[in-house]
DNA sequence: CTTGACTCTGCACGATATCGCACGAAAATG
DNA sequence: CATTTTCGTGCGATATCGTGCAGAGTCAAG
């Protein structure tokens, strides 16, 4: 049985048990529990199942894996949220990326304004419920469970038939030389999508995204309008973005 | 049984049941008082659970949630909810409307049940993100607040295009004269539509709807094929929808 | 063919986590 | 106030974990 197998075979049976005991597998396969461990402790270190003590679970695209999202760098996000919705000018069309950011970003849109928003993320949609002037736009699709929205066929059909003014895009790395970029090969297809469909792209990243890369690549650095971050951080590490031509604003 | 699984099945009873005993749960785990106790502690640590004596109540119950609490008959809704939750078959294809009701259902549906579940509703489908089994269908189109459901043509294009088994929908009232009705026009024939594209439309209703009537007619009572309602209503309330040829279900 | 670098695996061992039990404190109950 | 239930903590037994290390196998260069 080669490594490579074995770990195909530990995420097979994840995903249809939903559950991994160490010791009772490694006895199925005849193997040490070290070993097994070992596979557990590499795959856990991929994103590709969650470690836990006995054992592994799926890598669930899980709630408690959101909210733990959410409450990273939380007042961080609620700045960048409370920035990038005052750069939204009445009238317009906005669409709104998934994420924990932007649902920031919608909780501190202005209560006068009135603008149109677009938006393929179920969690967005049902925070703007709150913003009597605003109207929403919601794309549909096979929902995708780790980042909360559409995607599929469907979405990027009814994409293809809007024209954003903004696009607000979320993303888990911001690159110099990779770019911007994000752990889904299919979420990172719907991104690039609505770029295209925006006259501009906003990116809002939190200080332990930038200079992070993520598997797949959603745009170069250069097709990015504005950047949007934090104050405070080292020179060296805006630089690069700095001198490649786009906007960046520190809040 | 792995101490992370118990931990995820406390919060999961939690947010079903609203209540979890120390006591109780422990016997049907078959492991000590000690150990779920232990548990409790720790999740309360995390803010993921409220401890109180004898037991653990959920932190922050969610908005819907919330809402229905404070709403006479939120335990009707939930039992409604459990009830049509176990009328839906493995692999069947169902479409959830909007609505505090339809929420406790897609709550209370079965963990190891696989289906694809449809839906205009951006509340319903972030609540389905819980459950890994699930497929989520999200259906876009302009958001109407009221309801928090899509509605308009990109909605109904979009429903056009699929057939489900089951349609569990949402009214406000239902009549023996007027049929099923509800308070938007637009509204009403997206509902329609659903039903249209259904082999079945099964109606929750709790006993304020029975007997009432809105606006905008969705459809003739006879068009439903089943009603499901709360037990111990008075025979002469449900005398003439008994009569009218679909199923009647008392939970 | 030999050698050396590399990988995979199993074993040993100290560190850590889990669990049930015991006991006194605290809270609910009547 | 007395009784009962529940709670929290300390403790020991056991299971699981991570790491260091050594043996076996692979592979390519010499």
């Amino acid at each position: 049985m080669l490594t490579s197998e074995r770990k195909a075979l530990i995420q097979q049976i994840l995903r249809q048990e939903g559950r991994l005991v160490a010791k009772e597998f490694s006895q199925k396969l005849g193997v040490s529990e070290d070993t097994i461990r070992r596979d557990l402790r590499e795959l856990a270190g991929e994103g590709l199942l969650l470690r836990v003590h006995g054992g592994a679970l799926p890598a669930s695209p899980a709630v408690a894996d959101y909210e733990s999202r959410e409450q990273v760098g939380s007042s961080a996000k609620a700045r960048l949220g409370q920035a990038a919705a005052r750069m939204i000018q009445p009238g317009q069309i906005v669409f709104l990326d998934g994420g924990t950011t932007n649902v920031q970003l919608a909780r501190h849109l202005p209560h006068d304004l009135k603008a149109v928003v677009v938006t393929h993320s179920p969690s967005i949609a049902v925070e703007l419920v709150r913003h009597p002037l605003v109207e929403v736009e919601l794309i549909g699709g096979r929902l995708f469970k780790h980042s909360i929205v559409a995607v599929g066929t469907t979405s990027a059909e009814a994409i293809s038939r809007i024209r954003a003014d903004l696009f607000f895009m979320g993303a888990t790395g911001v690159h110099p030389e990779t770019g911007v970029t994000t752990g889904d090969r299919e979420e990172a297809a719907i991104k690039a999508l609505i770029a295209r469909q925006s006259a501009e792209t906003i990116v809002l990243a939190t200080h332990e995204k930038l200079g992070a890369a993520s598997p797949y690549q959603i745009m170069p650095l250069a097709d990015i309008g504005t950047l949007v971050t934090v104050t405070g951080l080292p020179g060296e590490t805006l630089r690069p973005f700095k001198s490649s031509g786009l906007t960046l604003v520190e809040v």
